[in-house]
DNA sequence: AAAGATTGAGGGGTCAATCTTG
DNA sequence: CAAGATTGACCCCTCAATCTTT
C-alpha cells in the first residue's frame, strides 16, 4: 500500500484551526456584548482575582500571558483607564510596578467570571465527552512540551 | 456526590488555548525564518493555488477566511507588493477583481506547502494518535456547527 | 438602492530604544 | 552594566464611509 497523506490529523489541525477562531470570537463577543469587557482584559481581571492581595507585578503578569512586556504595558493601561486596575509602585524594588484589582475591578471579575464559565460550557464544554476531553488535554500537552521544551513559561487561562 | 466543576474540559479548554498559540506562532515563525513568508500570506497562497486559473474573487476568498472584506484586501495589497499576487478586474462584472497568483507566487507556495505541511506534521501530527485525531475532529466540529448553525462560511485551512 | 471592493480613522499588538533603579 | 517597565515607530486588522457598477 502506498504511504498516503495523513488524513485524519490534517482534519484534526483543521478542525481545530476553525473551532479556535469561532470559540475566541464568540467568547469574546458575549462579554463585550454584555458587560463591555473584552477577552483580554478578562484574562487580566482573573489572574489579578487570584493572586495574593489581587495583585501581580507587570513582569509575573507579562510571563503569565501570551504578550510582550509592553503589550501588557498598554492592556494594563486600558484597564487602569477604565478605573479596574490602578499601578503601585513596588516598595522593595522601586524598578517594579503592582498591577492591582479596584474594588470595581473585582466587582467585575465576579460578574465576567460566571458569565465566561457559562459561555465555556455553552460552546465548547457541552460538545466535548469526558473522554474527549481527556483525550484533548493529553495530546495538546504534548504538543505544547514539544514546542517548549523545559516547562511552558506560559500559566493556564480559563 | 456534591456538584464538582467540570474540570475535564476545563483542563481541555486550557490546553486548547495553549497549544493553539504555540503551535501557530512556531508554524509562523518556521515559515518566516525560512521563506519570508508570513502564516497569513501561506493562508492567502494556497486557496489561489487550489483555485481554478489560479485566481479568486476576492469576496470569495474574504469567505474562506477569517477575515473582514478590508483585512483581505489589505493583505493583497502586501502580496501584490510582494510580487506573488496580482489583481485583475472581473470582465463580466466590472465590480469584482480577482486575485491571480504570479508565476512567482506559485513558486512560492511550491517551496512553502511542504515546509509547512512538514512542520504540522512535526508540531501537532506527530503528538496525536489516530483515535485523538478523530476525537478532535469530531467534538470540534459539533463546536463550529453550534457556534455557525447554519453550515459554516468558513473553508478548512491548512 | 444593493453589491463588490477600497480607503480613512482608529484600536491593539510587536520590536527596538530609553529611562530608572539595583 | 543588567533588570523592570515604558515609549516611539510601525504593522496589521476592523468599522464606517465612499466609490463604482449592477
Amino acid at each position: 500500500m502506498p504511504t498516503k497523506p495523513d488524513t485524519k490529523r490534517m482534519r484534526a489541525w483543521q478542525s481545530l484551526l476553525i473551532a479556535h477562531s469561532a470559540l475566541v470570537s464568540q467568547l469574546d463577543h458575549e462579554l463585550q456584548a454584555t458587560l463591555g469587557i473584552p477577552l483580554q482584559w478578562y484574562e487580566v481581571l482573573l489572574r489579578l482575582y487570584r493572586a495574593p492581595g489581587n495583585r501581580m507585578r507587570m513582569q509575573e503578569l507579562t510571563q503569565s500571558m501570551f504578550f510582550t512586556p509592553s503589550g501588557v504595558t498598554r492592556l494594563v493601561d486600558r484597564l487602569v483607564q477604565a478605573g479596574l486596575v490602578k499601578r503601585e509602585q513596588c516598595p522593595t524594588d522601586k524598578r517594579g510596578f503592582f498591577a492591582t484589582l479596584t474594588p470595581k475591578g473585582v466587582e467585575a471579575f465576579r460578574e465576567a467570571g460566571p458569565l465566561h464559565l457559562k459561555g465555556i460550557q455553552q460552546h465548547f464544554g457541552r460538545h466535548v465527552s469526558e473522554e474527549e476531553a481527556d483525550a484533548m488535554a493529553d495530546a495538546f500537552t504534548r504538543v505544547v512540551d514539544g514546542i517548549y521544551p523545559a516547562g511552558s513559561p506560559r500559566e493556564l487561562a480559563v
